[in-house]
DNA sequence: TTGAAAGCGGTACCAT
DNA sequence: ATGGTACCGCTTTCAA
């Protein structure tokens, strides 16, 4: 039988409203039963039932998170984030991974939302009519994508590509590819539009290759379109793509950097592990994580003056993927 | 305003108690009345309140699920799993990232405990006392690990030792390391235990370096020692290390498994990804995660009848980090 | 077959 | 400073 607030107040000799005020605003309790209070509350090992209290305030104490797909090493860094900050809040997380799954993930905000304060939602494919719908069930804040005025954390893509074409036109690189993602993602439309303009202004070629999945195999997938292609230097939607050219790339024989260099986006781990290790566009993954609590936090405490977006920076790792243009 | 029961009851011309009996006795409910109480629920787009109905039925559609570090890539596996088979009995799933840290487990159990039905905890540090004393609060499911009786699911370790050091010894390896995770892991211990048994019957000889964290760099750290042991094979204590070590060999130039022969534990997606790919003792991870719901499920619907152990099979994946024994 | 009412564990208002 | 009481959203007797 878990001991309940009547518990607490039948042991100290008190009300169950006195408890109560004791935990929650304790200035308002005679300084002799606060202690009195506190003592039972100890000595049973009491802890507020947080349904019970959130049916009446409203507040839950819970906060959804929903990932696409947490296989993918980028998102169990935003987890972290997201965990540590509730946890300092005094918030628990429900984590739903939606495989990637659009309709799972609409439905989970739908089952969530009546359990939590608001949800971070990090739903790269999912269209915007949707989201918008989904808005009146809870507060929410995305991750990594900008849908109209809706809080949103997002990062720097533009300054980050910058430093990547920067840096490959430094080492004499003139003709480029870009291996996309998802056709619906967010992110790779953002990233290839800003590609796009970036090489353009440079004076560069840009040859994006088909849409690919954004795993390992993907990036298996399109190497050998990216040989073909007469390309010095492939940047891959994300680091799984660009490791898993790698990988076809050492299979054939290709030399990395030597006659093509390789990029990719998020540094996850991997991205060192790999020999040659390889050249990223870092993603702050954690603080990814954490800023969406910032944000959805903000938004309840403080709907009026809540900021609305917050932009992170990224920025370049170069390790061995990347070296002078091969003269092909 | 979300919508509650009563708003429906009202658009319905019903009581609120009829809708609450359509909802999940429909056999009681006149044909007639059903059909228009659920027009009204498919209308108003009505989704009854968990933590209310918890609050009476004593259930509350939840579980808790925590485990050490959503960074080693063995875990979302995990994760997976229990999502997918929550999913499927229509549970909700809190997640907890303990970042290794015991204390931080008991406490999230304590917090959790009121909020769900059941935990299901992955923690290979915390003390067996600690356990002990947390099963009072809540129904518990251990991962990769036994404590007394309480219920868990674990993996064959032993028959897939065997599997792995019949094929070492198969290939001419007699004297071979162990490079052991975190001294309070009860796999570590497990693995280690095992390990020297089936060593002493095969009557090969085995050295065990010092303790190592369970990452890459635990990895890369225990490599020279490893070296310097004069074993021509190791097992790390999973595929974090044991790819951690292939990182050091290769930049040291010690060709694998040309000189030394390489082993892992997990199976996680980086070890097919590597170069050399790296043979391991392959985890069920989803499984793993799937077998603790369904535990914690019958637990919760048949505690009499509930199985309370479940082994699942290891299997050794042969991959290019092992050969034939070098003569030294 | 349906409704009224009590109550789950808390909080908050209004008295005292 | 403290207690009584209503009520949050829902389920479950008990009567009708």
């Amino acid at each position: 039988m878990p001991v309940t607030i009547k518990d607490v107040a039948r042991a100290a000799g008190v009300s169950p409203a006195t408890v109560s005020r004791t935990l929650a605003a304790p200035g308002l309790v005679r300084h002799e039963t606060r202690e009195r209070v506190q003592r039972a509350v100890a000595a049973l090992g009491y802890k507020p039932n947080r349904a019970a209290r959130g049916l009446i305030t409203g507040r839950t104490g819970n906060l959804g998170l929903i990932v696409p797909d947490l296989t993918n090493p980028f998102f169990p860094g935003v987890v972290k984030g997201v965990q540590t900050r509730a946890r300092e809040s005094d918030y628990a997380v429900f984590l739903a991974d939606t495989d990637e799954d659009p309709t799972v993930e609409a439905d989970t905000v739908r089952n969530l939302a009546k359990q939590v304060d608001g949800i971070v939602l990090c739903s790269p494919r999912m269209g915007e009519d949707e989201i918008r719908a989904l808005v009146g069930e809870t507060p929410m804040v995305m991750l990594n994508r900008r849908v109209g005025r809706l809080p949103s954390v997002t990062v720097n893509n533009a300054d980050g590509i910058r430093q990547a074409i920067a840096h490959l036109t430094a080492l004499g690189h003139r003709r480029i590819a870009y291996v996309p993602g998802p056709r619906a993602s967010w992110s790779n439309r953002e990233r290839l539009r800003i590609l796009r303009q970036v090489t353009a202004a440079g004076g560069l070629e840009l040859v994006v290759t088909g849409n690919v999945a954004p795993q390992f195999a993907g990036g298996v997938a399109a190497a050998d379109q990216v040989l073909a292609a007469g390309v010095t230097a492939v940047l891959g939607y994300n680091d799984l793509v660009a490791v898993g050219m790698l990988s076809r790339f050492a299979a054939r024989g290709v030399d990395v950097p030597g006659r093509i260099s390789v990029l990719g986006f998020d540094d996850i781990v991997l991205s060192e592990m790999v020999s040659p290790s390889l050249t990223t566009l870092a993603q702050p993954k954690e603080q990814t994580g954490r800023a969406g609590v910032d944000l959805l936090l903000q938004l309840l405490t403080d709907p009026e003056r809540a900021v609305a977006r917050r932009e992170l920076p990224s920025h370049l790792m170069v390790r061995n993927s990347t070296g002078a243009a091969a003269s092909l």
